[in-house]
This record gives structure tokens, sequence and C-alpha cells, in this order.
DNA sequence: ATTCAATTGTTCGTACTATAATAATCAAAG
DNA sequence: CTTTGATTATTATAGTACGAACAATTGAAT
């Protein structure tokens, strides 16, 4: 009873175990993907094929990227020659983005792998848990 | 039947999640700290209190930070006046980290902000789901 | 028709993250 | 005592992430 004040235990601590969690995934995800793909471009990618065309600022927020960081994203898929960027004649403001070739087929392989990569993620957990922590993960994201 | 071959929901995917909890915890922890003391920086501070004086590697090595990660945050923690740095007599390889009074003061209120912050990030889950999901991210950091 | 508010995309600054390369130092083994 | 191998810290490069500020454009209200 004497050192329940004093004491943090950073260990056990959401935060800092989710960005544990983050940098084992991260590693794992680097391990199995190429073109040096990241997790974020990865879900981009996954999320422009699943709209379609679509504008620069609608596809950060259903891939949850900030302005900023979706842009640079999007440069750096387009530079991989997986993203097709043209603008929108229906509004000058807005950018229209959309799948290569090249791009589709990576998303094809990348579906595979990004099972694998799951998979091997929550490999130290039984069904039931892995069944869980994305049950929990969903609500509280 | 049909559709098992194409579907990939990446909003099931536990690196997406994983990327989401963490936007959410960051957001939480901004909007309780001073000083503009991020994540990153606080889990640094913590570990120096609990180690005391320490080499930067090795703080770093028990903080989960790289080498080149490390270094940025102990020099933002030297700047702020939170950390101090000395050259270790015994290995002239060694900088020799440690807090400064004001950072034994941050690492004191921290501890209550980072409770509250916890709370609040394990807020939308019950008391079994929260214990439950502590439990499950340390099996896989 | 003009003003106003909102949206879109860009840029800047700051911070975190990791890899790879480098240089200095240390410890241990020959 | 010198070579070897490991450790420590630094730097460069690249990517993610966000807030803030900005200009251009749009749509709606007056």
């Amino acid at each position: 009873m004497t050192e329940s004040i004093e004491s943090y235990a950073l260990d056990e601590q959401v935060g800092y175990l989710l960005r544990l969690a983050n940098q084992r995934h991260a590693s794992i995800f680097q391990s199995h993907t190429l073109d040096g793909l990241t997790p974020t471009q990865f879900a981009a990618l996954i999320r422009i094929a699943d709209l379609g065309k679509c504008s620069q600022n609608r596809l950060g927020r259903l891939a949850a990227m900030d302005v900023a960081t979706i842009k640079g994203v999007v440069d750096r898929l387009r530079q991989k020659g997986f993203a097709v960027v043209e603008p929108d004649p229906d509004d000058k403001r807005r950018t229209l983005i959309s799948l290569s070739p090249e791009g589709e087929a990576m998303v094809a392989r990348m579906k595979d792998v990004g099972q694998q990569i799951t998979n091997e993620t929550l490999k130290p957990l039984t069904a039931a848990e892995q069944r869980n922590l994305i049950r929990i993960l969903r609500k509280i994201s």
C-alpha cells in the first residue's frame, strides 16, 4: 500500500502497447511486401480498388488519412505506377484518383499477402483471442 | 461462395485497426498533455525515471525505440529542459541521460494524466474487454 | 449578381519510425 | 600488443502523421 501512488506501469498502458503492436505488424508487413509498398500505401490502394475513381480528399477520409498525408501517399503510389491522377472535369478543385493496370495487378497479389501478414501478426493468439482482438479494436477505433 | 476469392475487408485487418486505434489514442493524448509532450517522449521520460541515469541506446532499447528515433526524442526532451545529457566518464562512446528537476516534476504530473488518458482511450470498452485488450496486446508485442 | 461559407488540394513545420552507412571506442582473443 | 568484433552514437534518406495556413473553386443565400 506504500507504492501505489508513485507506480506507473508503462508496459501496461494501452498507448504504449498499441505502439509496440504496430511496430511488430509493420515489421512483419515489410518482410512480406514487394516494391516497398507500405501498410499505409496498401490501405490506400485497397480503398481505391473498392471505391473506384474518387477524389483525393474523399479517398483520404475513407482510408483514415489526413489531407496532407493522403497527398504524399497518392504521390508515391503515382510515382510507383500504381495510381493514376486526372483533373475532375465537373469540379476544378478536385483530382480524381484511380488504379492503373499495374495497380490492379498489385491489389490482386496483395490480397493474398495481406491475409498472410494478418495471420502471422495474430499467430501468438488463440482463435478466440484473434476474434476478440479484432472486435475490441473495432470498438476503440 | 462466389465472393470469397476477391473480397478483402480492410476494416477487419489487424494492421489497419491498430493504425486507427493508435490515431485515436494519440489524439486523446494530445488533448490532455502539456508542453506538447508526445506519447513517445512521455514513454522515454517514464523509462528514464524508472532506470535512473543510463546510456542513450540502452534507454532506446528499453523504451522500444530505434537508435535514430531515441536520439531525436532525447534531443527534444533536452531542448524542453526535461532531460540532462552528460558524457560517460567510464566509456567515451556513451552519453548518459537523466532527468532534470523539471523532468521529475513533469513525470510526477504525467502519471496522473497518463492514467486519465488510458481510461479515456478504453472508455468504449467494458471492464472485461479492457483487461482482455491489454492482455492480448501484451501477447503480440 | 454578389457575398459568404464550405470544400479541395497544396505547402510548411514538427515529430515519429526504420534502415543503412559511418566513425569512435571498447573488450577480448590471439 | 594488436587485431577482431561488438557497441555506441551520429547522419542521411524515406515514409507516416498532423495542425495550420493558403488559394482556388463551388454552391447557396441574400
